[in-house]
RNA sequence: GGAGGGGUGGGUGAGUGGUUAAAGCCACCAGACUGUAAAUCUGGCGUCCGGAAGGGCUUCGCAGGUUCGAAUCCUGCCCCCUCCA
């Protein structure tokens, strides 16, 4: 817990992949890194020994959501978001970006910032990258984001270059904001490249965002209802264009094939609500792909619900018992479900570490997605779309 | 023995002459979930044909009747429940 700088350190190199450690003033974390979501200052339905046990190294929770409640104050009062979770480890907060584009109806944009109501009780809220950044620093993570505006998929040109445009001006705001916050020194803050869908403009917001020295720089705005080339293709794009010497994030990804190709694109960080959330509705990862345990067929199997994995659940309960904690709607069935899944990811980033510091990625990552089967695309496209359509 | 209430699709339970293949909920089946407004959401759920639009057939305890038309009204029968004796 001593107050030391935030760092990375870059160790190995397997093609555009890499391997390294980042530091921070409560301790260091390997990367690749999958950071668990707590966007409420908790990973859903787990304390911090559990998230500790899977693996979690550094957890990501949400300045917006803390703001409205209990408030930054409350938590900074509390011991801060470290003493208030009891989380010892390393925190990354957002910033509430991300909320400028799922909250839908709720949120209304402007340059100078994003209007929202609260969810909670109606009320209005301005978030300015000045508010958004001194909450964050209020709440004390180890690495903060830039309060950016994510634009949902389909946006035209005119709209993402404006959103895009708005995204920079925020980020030398929020940077001029935290170095004169008077903030912790060992407090990171990270840029966010914006751009859609866009080739020409995601180089554009590159160069834009890494002439500004942040700590690290995320790549935002995807995995937002485009297909997986488009996905894969921006991120591969944007890495390319990042520093070699500082981390890349790619925000809100996730699932245990997009890890494997965001990591070969060269991203070192990711947080993703899926692994937890798919969890709550009974769908398990495996080497094979994603089950949904709840389905009759597992009914009487007897073995774990995935053979070769360590976690808890996997190492003391037949697929069967879970199964019935599900249909029987027991909330223990969506604790162990969570575990394993965040489990299967933390290992998924462990192996592929080994593979990239022993110079087998190449060969992990083809053994790896052909075994693996993904969930349906058409209908993901088809649910995003109606998704985005009842957000407005 | 007397008084009253009720039998609806797998369950529960609306519905008292046409807009009802019959609400809602549950169960069940299928799909989704990526910087978490989510232990959530969407669709299906008598049967047959169709990719769909749509169409055919059979349904509201049983049997009969009234009516252009009945889950709904009438008659008989069977069964269940409550209270009194």
């Amino acid at each position: 817990m001593t107050a030391s700088t935030f760092a990375f350190q870059l160790q190995h190199a397997d093609g555009p992949a890499r391997a390294g450690r980042i530091q921070t003033p409560h301790g260091p974390a390997a990367t690749p890194l999958f950071m668990p979501v707590a966007t409420q200052a908790t990973v859903k339905g787990l304390t911090p020994e559990e998230v500790a046990e899977v693996g979690g190294q550094v957890v990501l929770s949400n300045a917006y959501h803390l703001y409205l409640r209990p408030g930054v104050e409350t938590v900074n009062s509390l011991g801060g978001l470290h003493g208030f979770m009891r989380w010892p480890g390393p925190i990354l907060t957002d910033s509430g970006g991300f909320q400028a584009f799922s909250m839908g109806s709720l949120r209304k944009a402007s340059d100078e910032g994003i209007r929202f109501r609260s969810h909670l009780d109606g009320s209005e809220h301005h978030f300015t990258p000045e508010l958004a950044t001194l909450n964050q620093v209020g709440l004390g993570a180890d690495i903060i984001m830039c309060f950016d505006q994510c634009i949902a998929y389909g946006a035209t040109e005119k709209e993402v270059r404006r959103a895009m445009e708005r995204t920079h001006r925020w980020a030398a705001e929020c940077h001029r904001v935290h170095r004169d916050s008077g903030a912790w020194p060992g407090q990171a803050l990270f840029g966010i490249v914006q751009g859609g869908t866009f080739s020409g403009m995601r180089d554009e917001s590159t160069e834009a965002i890494t002439a500004i020295p942040f700590d690290g720089y995320a790549v935002g705005g995807l995995a937002v209802g485009e297909d997986k080339e488009q996905l894969y293709g921006f991120t591969g794009q944007v890495a390319a264009g990042l520093p070699q010497d500082k981390p890349r994030y790619l925000m809100g990804v996730g699932s245990p094939e997009d890890l494997v190709e965001g990591v070969w694109r060269g991203i070192d960080m990711f947080d993703c609500a899926l692994p937890t959330r798919v969890a709550r509705n009974g769908a398990m990862f495996t080497p094979d792909g994603r089950i949904d345990v709840s389905k009759r067929r597992f009914a009487e199997q007897q073995g774990p619900v995935d053979e070769g994995c360590d976690c808890y659940g996997c190492s003391n309960y037949s697929a069967a018992y879970v199964h019935h904690l599900f249909r029987a709607r027991e909330i223990l069935g969506l604790r162990l479900a969570s575990m394993h899944n965040l489990r299967f990811v933390l290992r998924l980033m462990e192996r592929i570490r080994e593979a990239i510091l022993e110079d087998r990625f190449a060969s992990f990552r083809r053994d790896f997605l052909s075994r693996y089967r993904p969930t349906n695309e058409a209908a993901r496209q088809e649910h995003k779309l109606r998704w985005l359509q009842e957000r407005g």
